[in-house]
This record gives C-alpha cells, sequence and structure tokens, in this order.
DNA sequence: TTCAAATGTTGCATTAATGCTACATAGCAT
DNA sequence: ATGCTATGTAGCATTAATGCAACATTTGAA
C-alpha cells in the first residue's frame, strides 16, 4: 500500500478549528506539531498518522469519523 | 513529535479479527496489506497511518475509536 | 509422528509524514 | 504607508510505517 497516495482521506479540521476560533499556530501547539503540518493537512496534501488523528480530534472536540473520512464531505456537515 | 515512539496507541485488533474467525492473512489481505503489518500492529509495535486505520475499522465493522485508543483498553471490551 | 497453517523474529529497502527554515502574499489594523 | 498575523509555497533532512523475504516456533489435525 505504501501510504496510499491514490486513496486520499479527506478531512474537516479547518472547519472545526475556525469553529473554535483557532489558529492553525494554535491547533498546532494543543497537539504538539509544527503549524505548517496543520497546513499541509487542511489542504489534503497528506494524511496524518493515527496518533496526530487521534490528537487533533480530541483537541477539536470531535469523534476521528466526524473530522477525516475516505470519502469526501457534504457540504456544511 | 516525529511520529511518536514516546505515546503509543493501543488497538483491539487481534480481538475484533478473531471474532470474525479471521487469519491475519485474510485481514490483510481484504485491507491490501502485508500480513506481517497486521502482525506488527497487533504486537503495537508500530501504529499505523490514519488510512490504514480506516481501512482496518471498515474491515472489521468498528468505529475506528471502538478499535483504536490512547488510552489502555480495559479487558473484555 | 508428520504435516501444514498461523504466528513470531530479524533484517533490509523504500517512501510518506513530520520538522524546520526561509520567503512570498494577503488582509487588517493603526 | 507601515506593521503584524495568518497563510501559502518550496526545499531539505530525519524517521516511522510498510513491503518483503527468510527462517524459527507453535499448534492442531490427520
Amino acid at each position: 500500500m505504501s501510504r496510499n497516495p491514490e486513496e486520499p482521506v479527506y478531512n474537516r479540521i479547518e472547519e472545526a478549528r475556525l469553529a473554535l476560533g483557532l489558529s492553525r499556530q494554535d491547533l498546532a501547539d494543543k497537539v504538539g506539531v509544527h503549524y505548517q503540518t496543520i497546513g499541509y493537512l487542511e489542504r489534503e496534501e497528506y494524511s496524518p498518522s493515527l496518533v496526530l488523528a487521534l490528537r487533533i480530534a480530541k483537541a477539536l472536540n470531535q469523534e476521528v469519523s466526524e473530522l477525516f473520512s475516505q470519502n469526501p464531505f457534504k457540504k456544511g456537515k
């Protein structure tokens, strides 16, 4: 599978982050990653490790399945 | 964070796999990875990518949060 | 016992995820 | 205009996740 460039993972990180009034830097700090990493994830340039996904979900008070999906999200949740 | 050797991810893949009567090879085939990879994950020698976690959850009919956690699982679910 | 299936162990190669730095751009105050 | 904050882009280095092969061990069936 080689870390799947073919099968992307969609996410609503940006939407959930903005809903909490957080900047990328804020979220990065809460989660313990570089702020650029949040940017890469929001732009879906790559998909996170499970550890990071779990941390982000916790930081944003969401279920992993609410934030990340193999299928595109519909508009407005 | 450098992919966290410090903060492990616990899982109940083996339990869920056995409950369905699947061998590691069976699960690996359903999920599209090498059968050794399932072994590594069950032994918690490393934690999967989010893509793989999503696929495993789907193959085992479980929520990601039911299968993977940052905190150890209690006995018998 | 013998055989096969399932699993464990080791080792090596490849690559995506992450860290980090630097610079550009856009928007919003002042 | 000036400055600050947030974000985008590009490049490079490191490392964990995965593939894969070979061999050992365990377990259960015949």
